[in-house]
DNA sequence: GAGAACGCTAAGCGCTTGCTCACCCGCCCT
DNA sequence: AGGGCGGGTGAGCAAGCGCTTAGCGTTCTC
């Protein structure tokens, strides 16, 4: 029921899954397993959703771990993609970490139900799909802590520990997929402002009028 | 195996589960969970790492869910009991406020096993034990907003937005369950007098020497 | 020292799970 | 017209699930 929001706001997701049923599948498969978790899923409920009979799932894909494999990995990118364009864009290093907060935390908002799927059910990939999506979150680390360093290399930052910080803000942003939606009243767009001022006061961002 | 952490240093956990065998069954279950989850894990795999046939964990509870609403209303006891020790404690809002940060995420680094079947398996729960830990939950939400409108209301703490800075407050600590131990270098000491930093600066406590 | 009570096990019941297989239907291409 | 083919179904298999039950050894009570 969730990815009503999904489908709205111009970009499409999931367009990249190409055989019309195999993307209901898919995104019957988001909803249910940000529902009722992975493990607790049925192929039954998936078709069920998607409205085909249970052995339609395996035309499509071989396993259910393949299905969340392939959420998996989407979502990630996509994720990914939103941060490094925000910490390789324009900008002094206030600017970046605020553009990326606030656009990494407006996706996770908007689409908590993938979000949800991607950040919390990890443990249930295969050995060799997990490292894979492993190497994807390093990127993403990796991408924060660059605008940290420079942000500090410039002056604008106050930060005594750049690992550590972070893996706060990331977790910070990462954790909004399991309470959104549960309050209501907010829109992600004022989730990633105020997130996104926390984390500029949590570096010891110096206020903007300061030039 | 993280369990071993849990006996260590001083304070005897589930020291309340009284029989010696369901003390054993639910520490196991704390670590079944907390490794695969609730809903992979099954009663066979809690049985045999305490020890039992997997008839026995039926002499000691009545459901797998029971196992799982003992540990949660325990940990929600202890995390609430920590967060409200530290608010209406003695000290300025921004003492109170690092009093509280600290002890919370200490709590939810050193027993991240327990923390993240408190934290994350809260779906699986049934319906009215899902509602009596929500409850619990509030009461925390409510402690720490406490603080912050103390320290507003004190001119300490410059927060414009008080029900979201505390919800993120919230957040960033019980995440710490997530990724703890993963990473592995720091003890929860360390994390938590990083997060009591963080989160001064989120809510722009004025540094100490100010008085 | 007989008998109840307790803590536990071996075996297994009924059900659901992920997944398979034989078959079918509508559409394209000669 | 007819044969192949991609996409779909109904029925069902083997395995594993949560949980139950009959029975056994030990300990406590009188």
């Amino acid at each position: 029921m969730d990815s009503a929001e999904d489908t709205a706001e111009g970009y499409r997701p999931w367009s990249e899954v190409t055989p019309d049923a195999a993307r209901r599948l898919l995104v019957a498969a988001v909803d249910a397993f940000a529902e009722r978790g992975y493990h607790a899923t049925t192929t039954r409920d998936i078709a069920g959703r998607a409205g085909m009979s249970p052995a339609a799932l395996y035309i499509h894909y071989k396993t259910k771990e393949e299905l969340l494999h392939r959420i998996s990995r989407i979502g990630h990118d996509k994720a990914l993609d939103i941060l490094t364009t925000a910490a390789d864009g324009p900008g002094c290093a206030a600017e970046r970490l605020d553009a990326a907060v606030r656009s990494f935390v407006r996706w996770h908002a908007a689409h908590h139900t993938t979000a949800r799927v991607v950040q919390y059910e990890l443990d249930a990939l295969a050995p060799e799909h997990r490292s894979e999506i492993v190497a994807l979150r390093r990127q993403s680390d990796a991408a924060v802590r660059r605008i940290l360093a420079d942000g500090v290399a410039a002056g604008e930052f106050d930060v005594p520990d750049v690992p550590g910080t972070t893996l706060a803000v990331l977790s910070l942003c990462i954790d909004v997929a399991r309470w959104f939606s549960a309050a209501g009243q907010r829109t992600p767009d004022e989730v990633g402002a105020l997130y996104a001022d926390l984390v500029l006061r949590m570096v010891g961002a110096r206020p903007r009028p300061q030039k």
